[in-house]
DNA sequence: GAGTGTGAACTATTTCACAGCT
DNA sequence: AGCTGTGAAATAGTTCACACTC
């Protein structure tokens, strides 16, 4: 269907207007004009019905469009109309603050699993119904329970082998959060996170901010 | 100084080659060539040398680059020769687990303080020597502690507050972690980092490379 | 010979501007 | 009248290609 050239930066401008309609609807709205969400969102409208149109006229001119609808659209392009397998690999502190972190649940990620390879974990309770597992039994648990997408918050030295663990025992999509890049096959839909990078570089802003009104 | 119009990616990249160059550093290489640093990160080589040409002539034609001593540059570049106090805003679990995450401190971001509004959480140690505050108390905090960076790990609701609230305490960057979108004044440095829009893009990542291989 | 630094060419993304529905 | 959908224009970012240095 949809399946040409859509950039990433696009997709995760989708996924901020889905949550933009959420709010919303919850708020007994009807519609919305991609000025507005533009101007909710710091956008252009230009920008917004241009991303949308990737997908189909989804407005009415004149009108705007039904959020109802578009959200239901745009929930479907971006798979959360269906639920998916998650599991993470490190159980830290972020593994663990990642199991209860808000909206993944209701937008259809399912934390079905937990690995560690520190025996001083294994076995540990993590959830209501979660126990550390040790990571040497992942690939015949992500076989078991249909894991489609695994996270990695194992510290940077374990990333690569990690995610080359995920990859070859069938996971579709890796969230990489260790700091240091991680290279997956082609066929694996891959995200970084890269929480120092994103202090760097707001580091980088404070200075250059501070440069430029001297 | 080099104050001019160098993107966000491109400071997204030198943090990332900065990691890389540490790494050869820590292993005793002494210099290194564009095209290693791209095999290496995924990247062209030519993409590597204009992100480090914007900041002047680091290499050696010939020879590459001396790792100690772009390593020096680009850690001046970013922010990383200096310390930074930083606060976080909302102790929940993804506010504790960054007080740990491995790699701030040594780059210089030293978290000093954590606040929440929560009455059963003001007052609880979090740290050895940290316990969370009242974020009434941040405005008066952020001066005397001289806090530069803020950290938003609330619920998504709060996060537009916080924002506020940070940056009329004088904070200059923000790198935000609630599932919402924030604006501040154009003066401060923002980061956002959206756990749950990853998580929508990896799964429409998946989803197309299905349809693909129909 | 090897590898940088950089203008020029190319590619991707954003924004404009306006025709065309409602 | 209001607001979408979309080619065309503008802008931003990447990659090429090669002169130049070590």
């Amino acid at each position: 269907m949809y399946t040409s050239r859509i950039s990433k930066q696009t997709i995760k401008r989708l996924a901020i207007y889905y949550r933009y309609l959420e709010k919303l609807h919850k708020e007994g709205r009807r519609t919305v004009s991609s000025h507005e969400i533009g101007e909710e969102l710091g956008l252009k409208a230009s920008q917004v019905r241009k991303d949308l149109s990737y997908f189909g006229g989804f407005g009415k001119r004149g009108v705007g469009y039904e959020i109802r609808t578009l959200a239901l659209k745009v929930s479907k392009i971006l798979g959360l109309t269906r639920s998916w397998n998650v599991c993470i690999v490190g159980a830290g502190n972020l593994g663990r603050a990642l199991l209860r972190f808000p909206g993944l649940k209701e937008k259809g990620f399912r934390i079905v699993s937990v690995f560690d390879k520190d025996s001083a974990k294994i076995g540990k309770p993590v959830e209501r119904d979660l126990v550390v597992i040790d990571v040497k039994r992942l690939s015949e648990i992500v076989k078991a329970e249909q894991i489609e997408i695994g996270v990695i918050t194992t510290p940077a030295a374990d990333a690569q082998e990690v995610a080359e663990l995920l990859s070859k025992s069938g996971v579709k999509g890796i969230i990489n959060f260790a700091p240091a890049r991680v290279s997956v096959p082609e066929t694996a839909s891959l995200e970084e996170i890269d929480i120092s990078v994103a202090f760097s570089s707001v580091a980088f802003g404070i200075i250059t901010s501070e440069e430029d009104s001297d």
